[in-house]
Formats: C-alpha cells, sequence, structure tokens
RNA sequence: CGGGGUGUAGCUCAGUAUGGUUAGAGUACCUGGUUUGGGACCAGGGGGCCGAAGGUUCGAGUCCUUUCACCCCGACCA
C-alpha cells in the first residue's frame, strides 16, 4: 500500500477519555475510532489486525476438528425466553422490536441459537461428537463500557458450541479445547496464563480463563512462578471483601505483595492483573436439557446432548496486543498481528534515487507476498519517523541520506535498533528478517 | 442503574461568575516560499446554527426549563 493512498488518520494528540495505551495508540494510529459508546469503527488498519486475528483463531480451529458456521445476529426473543435467559440476562440484552412489533434480541452469545441449530438435525451418538463456532459480532448493552476495544459494548468474540454423547467426550473436547486455545494465543505472541475460574452466568461447572498478563488488566489472578498453575482470585478466596479488596489494588501494589502459600509444586505464587480473553466451560445438558435437544444414544433411548462452550474475545484481543506490546512511542505489533510486516519511508520523496530505490523495493516485497507499506508522502523525515513508530511496523527501511553511500538502515520497532545495509543487500536481509 | 462531570473549529481547549461589537487560541487543513535524519519555519487563507428544543430579554455561547449525547467513580461483564 500507499502511504500517499492509504486512509490512516493519525493525530499527535490521543482523546482526553482514552487512559489506557491500546485504546490511546489504537486512535492516534488510525487503527479504530469511536462511533458512540462501546461502539466502535474499525479503519483499514484496524480491520487488518482484526481479520488477523480472527485468521489464527479460524486456522488453529479448524485444524482442531472445528467447523465454522454464521448464526443470525438478531434473533427472536422466544428463543431466550424458552432457555430462562431473557430473565437471567437482564438489561445486558439489547431488546428491539421490528414493524410488526415482534421482540428481537442482538446476540450477546449463542448458546440457545446453537442448540436450536443442531437440535433434530443431529438425531444419533453415531453423529458426535460435533464442535461449531463462528466468528461474529456480539452485543452486550454493558452498563458502561470503556477502555476502548476492552470494555466495548458491540465487539467480535468467537463462540464455539460442542456436543457429546458422554461427560467423559464433552471433557476430552474441553482438554482438546484448551490446547487449542494455548496454540493461538502463543502465535499471536501474547504471554498468557490460564486459570482456573468462576463459571459466572453462562452456567455450567468446570471453566477456565485465558487471560493476558497486562497492567491494566481488569482482574486479579494468582500464578505461580514456576508451573503453570493459575487461578482467579474469586475461585480461591472465601469472602467478597478479600476478592473486593484485592481488587482495588494497583498493579504496583499487587507486585509488593506476597502469598503466604506455596503452589502444590512448591512454588511461589504471586499476584497479576491479567485481561479476560478466552473462557471455556464445561456446560453439560443445561441448554440442551432445557430446549428439548436429544440424540438417541446406542440402546436407542433419547439422552440430552453434553456440552461444552468457547469464547475468545477477538477484538479485545487487538488492544490486548498492544497492552502488552507497546511503549511511550507508539504501538508494537507481533508478527500474526502486524496491519504491515514492512514499512519503506522515503527520507525525502525530491530525491530521484531515493525515490526510485523505493519503489524497486516496493515491488520485490509485493512480488514476494510480502505485506508492505510505501511511505512515499511529501513529509519531512522526523514526521515520517513518528508515525511509523505510533502505527507500530514490525521493520521500517529508512531510505535517505545514507544512499549516497550506498547504504539503507533498517529499523526494528520492537528493539529500535537501525542497522545499516548496503542497498543492494536489503531485499535479502528483509526476508531473512520476517 | 446510583453519584459526579463535560458538550464552543477535524482535535485539545479558553470565553459562561457579572448577557452587549464581527466568538478566540493552539494544533490540523489549503496556497505560496524556504527546509529535508526524529511530528520544521515564514507569509497568506478556509473552516462554527457555541449538543438540541423551548423560554426570559431590546439583545443569549453566557440566564431559566426540558431533552440528548459523551466521560469519570461505583455496582455488573468476552
Amino acid at each position: 500500500m500507499r502511504r500517499s493512498r492509504a486512509f490512516v488518520p493519525t493525530t499527535k494528540e490521543a482523546p482526553t477519555e482514552a487512559t489506557l495505551p491500546s485504546h490511546q495508540f489504537l486512535i492516534r494510529g488510525g487503527f479504530i475510532n469511536q462511533q458512540g459508546a462501546g461502539l466502535y469503527n474499525f479503519m483499514p488498519l484496524g480491520k487488518i489486525v482484526l481479520e488477523k486475528i480472527r485468521a489464527v483463531v479460524k486456522e488453529e480451529l479448524d485444524r482442531a476438528g472445528c467447523s465454522e458456521v454464521q448464526l443470525s445476529f438478531v434473533t427472536p426473543i422466544g428463543l431466550w425466553q424458552r432457555s430462562g435467559r431473557c430473565d437471567t440476562m437482564g438489561k445486558e440484552m439489547l431488546r428491539i422490536a421490528d414493524r410488526h412489533n415482534n421482540g428481537f434480541v442482538l446476540s450477546p452469545t449463542n448458546e440457545e441459537a446453537m442448540v436450536e441449530l443442531v437440535k433434530n438435525r443431529v438425531t444419533s451418538y453415531k453423529d458426535l461428537p460435533l464442535n461449531l463456532y463462528q466468528i461474529n459480532t456480539k452485543f452486550r448493552d454493558e452498563a458502561r463500557p470503556r477502555y476502548g476495544l476492552l470494555r466495548g459494548r458491540e465487539f467480535l468474540m468467537k463462540d464455539g458450541y460442542s456436543f457429546h454423547s458422554s461427560t467423559q467426550d464433552m471433557i476430552r473436547e474441553f482438554h482438546l479445547m484448551e490446547a487449542t486455545y494455548k496454540k493461538i494465543f502463543t502465535r499471536l505472541g501474547l504471554d498468557f496464563r490460564v486459570v482456573a475460574a468462576d463459571s459466572g452466568a453462562i452456567g455450567g461447572t468446570g471453566s477456565k480463563e485465558f487471560h493476558v498478563l497486562a497492567d491494566s488488566g481488569e482482574d486479579t489472578i494468582v500464578v505461580c512462578d514456576v508451573c503453570d498453575y493459575g487461578a482467579n482470585i474469586e475461585t480461591i478466596f472465601e469472602t467478597e471483601e478479600e476478592v473486593d479488596a484485592l481488587n482495588e489494588k494497583s498493579y504496583a501494589e499487587l507486585q509488593t505483595k506476597t502469598i503466604d502459600e506455596k503452589c502444590s509444586c512448591g512454588g511461589n505464587l504471586s499476584f497479576k492483573k491479567g485481561i479476560e480473553v478466552g473462557h471455556i466451560f464445561q456446560l453439560g445438558d443445561r441448554y440442551s436439557r432445557a430446549l428439548e435437544a436429544n440424540f438417541n444414544d446406542e440402546n436407542g433411548k433419547p439422552k440430552p446432548f453434553e456440552m461444552a462452550t468457547f469464547g475468545i474475545g477477538v477484538s479485545r484481543l487487538v488492544a490486548s496486543v498492544i497492552e502488552q506490546n507497546h511503549d511511550e512511542n507508539g504501538c508494537i505489533w507481533t508478527k500474526e498481528t502486524a496491519p504491515y510486516m514492512v514499512n519503506i519511508l522515503i527520507s525525502n520523496i525530491k530525491e530521484s534515487e531515493q525515490v526510485a530505490l523505493a519503489e524497486e523495493l516496493y515491488a520485490k516485497l509485493q512480488a514476494r507476498h510480502v505485506e508492505v507499506m510505501l511511505d512515499d508522502r511529501k513529509e519531512r523525515f522526523g514526521f515520517k519517523m513518528k508515525d511509523a513508530e505510533l502505527i507500530g511496523f514490525p521493520y521500517t527501511v529508512i531510505i535517505g541520506k545514507e544512499l549516497a553511500n550506498g547504504l539503507v538502515q533498517i529499523y526494528e520497532r520492537r528493539t529500535k535498533e537501525n542497522i545499516s545495509v548496503n542497498k543492494d543487500a536489503v531485499f535479502e536481509k528483509i526476508m531473512e528478517l520476517i
């Protein structure tokens, strides 16, 4: 993409309400903009990142044997009345009426719809197990949306549901999804922990949360420094007072707070702040029973499906990557999430030699399917550098005054290292780095 | 949903107490020139139904009423 033709409205100042790094930089970098309370537009760069994360999620799930579907976002309210969640989920469900005054809900989650989809279509134990997911818009009318993409009302979430003929098989799938989620978050380049959790409003017994470790996380978790044990504090402290007292502490305060108990592996336990980006539940037959979704077992007897449900906050992940990867100058995207791997910066577009080399490199990289931005704007060097840092391209090739000596520089965003490379070797060097 | 706050140029904000020329600044944008390795400089220029509706007044950004939106602190959540 030529930067001169791109729609990437970057700004020097962030709106006052943006307090978190991810919120500030995603807005300043021209990734997203706010449409209303908890509602965000994704501009070209934001859309690219979102799609990249979605693609990683899809790839790993498909590899694990799941099938993608797409459920309607607007759902008849009767669906929610039958499961009883019309009352329990309360005002989080945004209700609307159509021209006939029929009630509808903008889906906040889709257990009911997925059960209805499978009901009477999967009728035999021979057709099980089955794991269906979708990556689709959700709407939860949060009392107080905040923190940009981390707590929006409209957001992109992957929600998956599995159907089984036995509890053991459901638990097997639960473990498979845990492993798959670990692959996904690892590929995205995130530092995360899996923690035992409370299952909340969704219902069910066994439940694990996936937290990206970040100072700004809204949840407080306990982690072991040796093994991969982790727990949400809601599950290990008895009283609400204890939990509230811990939640109120800042990241810095928690760092200094120690825990007397040792982990069962002997390691030391400590508190961390986390952003919940995934949650998996063992549901059992709570929904299949309520919605009378049965299959016939080996003896021809109808039984409700054993179910599990799996969520990943896709748009929240966009912000999570930045919460964990940024500095004072802006975003630092990981390899799997970068909107463009390489930025070619022409220091002075009036120097035809600089332009010629940049164009040549741009064409060569594109021919090799490298995602590349060419900053061909009539701007000064410093302006373009600041912009590149804000956006967070992993690599920026600086074609400028050193070209007189036959050299160009490759700037690495994460390390801030600037290496000089002969102009004839830069293409190979970039291919090697990415 | 309780408590608090803010709506004035694309963005950040002055101006509102005590009503009174043609509503300001910085930044961004446009034009010309200079400049070209870390968000430049000079000169000129465009841009506003002061959130909306009603009211008081000779006169309202400013006072009154209503309403909408957004933000912050709580209670709730991928």
